[in-house]
DNA sequence: GCGGATCAC
DNA sequence: TATGGTGATCCGC
């Protein structure tokens, strides 16, 4: 079909003729981050909307989307039917299985999570200093990687496809991903990490997970002090600035990692009530484990929008979801997940893919399938 | 056991 | 003009 004819004038975004349309297309990018406090979502939704719509990619999501609210009302039904009866057979499941997750609560670690401040666009400013002062995204007009704080002050953020970044933000940077090189700054962090617990946990080229109980007790030294001494030494070596959290298990150190990014820490104290008041009042959302779908399921069939509700509605999440589900909300409920070493696993699986224009001849279908296989070989 | 969904980075 | 790639896990069939 021919594009609709281009309306006159500097911006096209107002009038709304199709009904405010753009309040109801809630992206990933309307979640807040750090360093969006500022940003006016309704206009940030408006542009993303207004970018996106009619495009293959609007279709498929508003096909997900309903997928998502047929599931919410099929969950609805099944709650509705459910007897008297069975609500208190699961009411005393869920119940019995709040006291084993209490009685398992371990409270003798301590965890600290390590997250580097927006990683390859700092990496970047490094090699350009210019670039400190400009909003600044890794990547390109199709994807971007990460945005630097002056960039989220627009909005942009990792995930956000460039082109829409660039109409949030006409004069952003972009700069070229460059692997190779994160990986060797990465590298330098976790040396840095290695001698505060030598089987600490990377969980990506940014972020890791260190066990530092026996640390505070060889040095006589607190978690706190021990997070400050890390971020110094990281700085030290890479000149770029992290963030940390710290808690009793890994659920509550991601959390609190979060909290005073950039350049902050946060600490949760070994204290079970300590623990419960941080988590109940928190959005489920930011719990690791918790997506996009999660959120607007709990929401849309239980009204659960906090930790603590889970905990309130724990018959209700044993009714309608699985064991495992149901069980991790409640520990999640408890602020309770990871304070054990998980042991070293091998990797289970390896795996390429590409996103491609569309073709349907057998033969092209054929020589792309050969072109994927070829690098998956060549990477095995 | 498999494919689709979800989630994280 | 244009919306990523890799790996893991869970669920329903």
């Amino acid at each position: 079909e021919p594009p609709p004819p281009k309306p006159r004038g500097e911006e096209s975004l107002r009038p709304i003729s199709d009904h405010q349309a753009w309040r109801e297309y809630e992206t990933v990018f309307t979640n807040a981050k750090a360093g969006m406090d500022g940003v006016d979502k309704q206009k940030l939704q408006q542009v993303v909307y207004e970018m996106s719509k009619g495009s293959r990619f609007f279709v498929n999501e508003q096909r997900k989307e309903a997928t998502i609210l047929q599931r919410i009302e099929g969950m609805k039904e099944r709650a509705a039917e459910i007897s008297p009866e069975a609500r208190g057979k699961f009411q005393a499941m869920a119940d019995r299985r709040l006291l084993e997750l209490e009685a398992s609560r371990d409270l003798s670690r301590v965890w600290m999570h390590v997250d580097m401040d927006a990683f390859y666009a700092a990496v970047e400013a490094l090699d350009d200093p210019s670039l400190r002062t400009k909003p600044m995204a890794v990547g390109g007009t199709s994807m971007i990687c990460t945005a630097n704080y002056e960039a989220r002050k627009y909005g942009v953020r990792a995930a956000m496809p460039g082109f829409i970044a660039r109409k949030l933000c006409p004069h952003l940077v972009f700069v070229k991903p460059d692997f190779d090189k994160y990986t060797r700054m990465s590298e330098l962090t976790r040396q840095v990490f290695r001698g505060y617990d030598q089987h600490f946990l990377p969980r990506s080229l940014d972020e890791a997970y260190l066990d530092i109980t026996a640390c505070c007790k060889q040095r006589g030294m607190s978690a706190s002090q021990i997070a400050e001494e890390i971020r110094a030494r990281v700085y030290e070596v890479t000149q770029l600035t992290c963030s940390a959290g710290i808690g009793p298990n890994r659920l509550i150190a991601k959390i609190c990692s979060d909290i005073n990014k950039p350049n902050g820490q946060y600490l949760v104290p070994n204290d079970r009530s300590a623990v419960l008041s941080f988590i109940s009042s928190l959005s489920i959302r930011k719990v690791s484990g918790i997506g996009k779908v999660s959120e607007k399921t709990l929401k849309g069939v239980l009204s659960v929008t906090t930790c603590q509700e889970l905990l309130d509605h724990r018959a209700m999440l044993f009714a309608l979801y699985s064991r495992i589900s149901a069980d991790f909300f409640l520990a999640v409920g408890l602020g309770i997940g990871g304070s054990e070493h998980p042991k070293e696993e091998l990797r289970k699986g390896i795996s390429n893919e590409r996103t491609f224009a569309p073709i349907s001849a057998e033969c092209q279908l054929i020589m792309k399938l050969e072109e994927l296989a070829g690098m998956l070989e060549s990477d095995m």
